[in-house]
DNA sequence: TAATGTTTTGACCATCTGGTCAATATCACG
DNA sequence: CGTGATATTGACCAGATGGTCAAAACATTA
């Protein structure tokens, strides 16, 4: 019988045998892999399976369809990808607190450049499967976000920019290293580019936003 | 017999009849909107076929192969996209013409959105058809776009940043309200992102350049 | 208008791909 | 060890997809 256990709808139950968990985990490892590489068309569960070491059979006892994976990625990611904003902090320093964000942000960048890519794929491509968790629990965080900032250029505590567009400048400086990784890299022959993008990308903050 | 006009190798014949010209076109215009929004593998050339208003086996009369209508639309768009960069020029202000490329980089991404994501889509996904262009023309254009920022920085006529990072912010937050559009346009609502992004990124870089 | 070259198409093919299923192997535990 | 539950697999299927081809339709021009 298929497994009972498995995602009914959106919600997911922890998995209960130890070769569940290590089985669900690989594949969606694997997932990531490649779907962050080929986009949600271009991968097959033939790629996804083999990268997990399991036969594609197999892989649909784990989950029921290819978009079940894809969905389930999306969603684990989408809180974690959120975090860095999340903990901009309303009571600590203006100036600092964004510098921080820009910093876990690019830090993000670097470490899950995986997850990066597998959300540019989705939203350059119209974002199909995840207009909504944007227009809800992304629009509900970066609302209160950009209302702190609001206030914080009411108080002249940093200077008076667009806050919608200050949040996504963020996302943009960020993100591009992970998601155009190979172009900068190409640019940017043997040096890292993380060496010399935080100074970078804190000095371009800190004249911007000191008021 | 298969039209000895046709693209030979990288080499594309200007079409020679008016027929060929019209349906060439419509075929690389069908492409763009198609290839952009899916990428490559989720393209279809029926899909492209129905967009262009031909067969598919009529399609494939005009390009020897899927991949040949990309990598023909890939080069093709090159120049164009190349073009903001190329224009600023060593005799100008320096402040004012990074400027102005900076604004001629962001109406390209109102006026050609789909440009913008086909390359987006090509690039986050490692540029499989692309790397050679990006390591021989564009590598040449940046070096050298890069020599020139050193020596404005040199002379003191704009702030001394990685000239490298400073290029790739002006790309990654233009480019970001073309790549990124569903999700800019789900956060602001009915304000329209352009109306504003001129002026946020004015600021911007006028804080970050002014010496 | 006849002859020639160009364009279009319907029918077809091989391969790939997401997904199913019954049978088999493995595991956990009394 | 035996038994029921869990996990794995080979064989298979239907539909999609990139691409071919010979024949038909259409243009062009002598």
């Amino acid at each position: 019988m298929g497994a009972e256990w498995q995602s009914d709808g959106m919600n997911i139950q922890p998995p209960r045998t130890r070769i569940q968990r290590k089985n669900t985990e690989a594949i969606l490892n694997a997932a990531l892999e490649v779907f962050s590489q080929h986009g949600f068309r271009g991968a097959t569960l033939d790629q996804i399976a083999t990268e997990a070491g399991l036969s594609k059979p197999n892989l649909l006892y784990y989950f029921p369809s290819k978009e079940a994976i894809h969905v389930t990625l999306l969603s684990q990611l989408m809180d974690t990808w959120l975090d860095p904003l999340r903990e901009m902090d309303p009571e600590g320093d203006p100036v600092e607190e964004l510098l921080g964000y820009v910093r876990r942000k690019l830090q993000m960048s670097r470490d899950m450049p995986r997850e990066s890519r597998l959300f540019a794929n989705e939203i350059v491509q119209g974002a199909p499967r995840m207009q909504e968790a944007l227009a809800t629990d992304l629009k509900e965080l970066v609302d209160e976000k950009v209302a702190l900032l609001n206030r914080w250029m009411e108080a002249g505590q940093i200077a008076r920019v667009h806050p919608h567009h200050l949040i996504f400048s963020i996302w943009s400086l960020t993100q591009h290293y992970a998601d155009f990784d190979v172009q900068v890299r190409t640019l940017m022959g043997d040096d890292d580019p993380f060496d010399a993008a935080p100074a970078f990308l804190e000095t371009l903050y800190r004249r911007l936003l000191t008021p």
